[in-house]
DNA sequence: TAAAAGGAAAGGGTTTTTCCTGTTTTTGCA
DNA sequence: TGCAAAAACAGGAAAAACCCTTTCCTTTTA
């Protein structure tokens, strides 16, 4: 079955059509074979310990239940750092690369790859160990470039707090005393934010929380 | 190529590796092909005029650029009425589902459907005209008993779009520049909305949009 | 065809948000 | 222990958001 000319891949995905999909296409490009396929972190450990030939590519999906992708490359990289793990993500998003790349991701496909494409970046992954688009490339290069903090936003327990009321419909004095602070605290805290999220208003701190996942749609309230 | 006994698939949906890899999933069904592949509806509808046969089966997604699920199928329903559309979306989201039944849909998958199930779904809809699983069946029932209100929020175009910008840092008097109207006018769709959602600030409003899908994180902005 | 319904707009008010520039209090640490 | 940084808090003011009511006009309907 796994002939040692065959890359061995996995696939993590919590979308079972998708993955099944994905799996039938893979196996039709040359020299790939899909040996496991996984829908979410914990799945995936699991099913690390009972095959007997481990892959040498994962492709992994970020949003996905119980153990998403941060979690899982974390994990990844401490207890099977030979694998070359490749995102495969539905999103574009800056941070979101980012911090795939920083846990040592080797690649970061989006979903609306061409196939052809997504054969030639297998390929690369093998061969070179990697494989960073233009795009993906430029973002390292531009958070290089830039100071860290706007790529990593660091927030006290208190302003991550603020954040996720704000994101409510509750007024800032209502949440100055959810907080027992001060209004004119909360006003600080806003103030500070705004300046340091480069944001105009409240509607702009719920976009960015949001878009960085500080808090969650499903989650909250 | 298309012999007859073959039912005729089309898929419409945005991520080229999916509908690619979902193309050979379904070509490996007994009794289907896939036809057509379209990145959204305007594409659809091009390739819909150029094709010599047209599809039995038209699997839609909902969230496309340029033209949506919405809009396609409301197009379908006028100027191919014969054609079977079914949803393949990713959102289990009940508004999502009732619009797109409403609209005709004869099925609605979600993404993580086991591909056996989609075979058996596929084959439903080619013999018996639809295919509604236990949990859309339940909300349509659900959708039947209560009253509409609640399922039905319905928006004109010009509240979607109001509240689309509602979900920017534009201020009212700048969403009014925008849609060209007053801003007392704007300011009569807000009081109205707040009402009609049970929203108390802007915030709500933009926490409804997002956990309704009027607005997606990733293509805002 | 008159009444009803609904969209656009306005007047005029209160509350909240946003912004600027401070002072006081607490805290980390040399 | 003392001092500098930070966190907390404050006054004041303009802008924006929010709320209620009414008017005008067009379209729909009884």
């Amino acid at each position: 079955m796994n002939t040692p000319q065959f890359t061995k891949v996995a696939i993590v995905d919590d979308h079972l059509l998708f993955a099944s999909s994905l799996e039938r296409l893979i196996n039709s490009f040359n020299g790939f074979q899909v040996v496991l396929k996984a829908e979410n972190g914990a799945d995936l450990k699991k099913k690390l310990e009972e095959i007997p030939t481990p892959p040498d590519i994962i492709l992994l999906d970020i949003n996905m239940p119980i153990m998403n992708g941060f979690e899982t490359i974390k994990w990844l990289r401490e207890y099977h750092p030979e694998q070359k793990v490749v995102t495969l993500s539905m999103d574009d998003n800056e941070l979101f690369i980012l911090k795939m790349l920083k846990e040592g991701a080797r690649g970061y496909f989006l979903k609306d790859i061409h196939p052809a494409d997504l054969e030639k970046g297998l390929c690369e992954v093998r061969d070179k160990g990697f494989c960073y688009s233009k795009d993906v490339t430029e973002i390292m290069v531009t958070a290089l470039n830039s100071n860290q903090d706007k790529l990593n936003p660091v927030f006290r327990d208190v302003e991550l707090e603020f954040i996720r009321l704000s994101c409510t419909e509750m007024t800032y004095r209502e949440i100055a005393e959810e907080l027992n602070l001060s209004p004119k605290t909360i006003d600080g805290y806003r103030q500070d934010l705004f300046k340091r999220l480069g944001v105009r208003n409240r509607v702009g701190l719920v976009m960015f929380a949001l878009k960085h996942k500080i808090i969650d749609l499903n989650t909250s309230k």
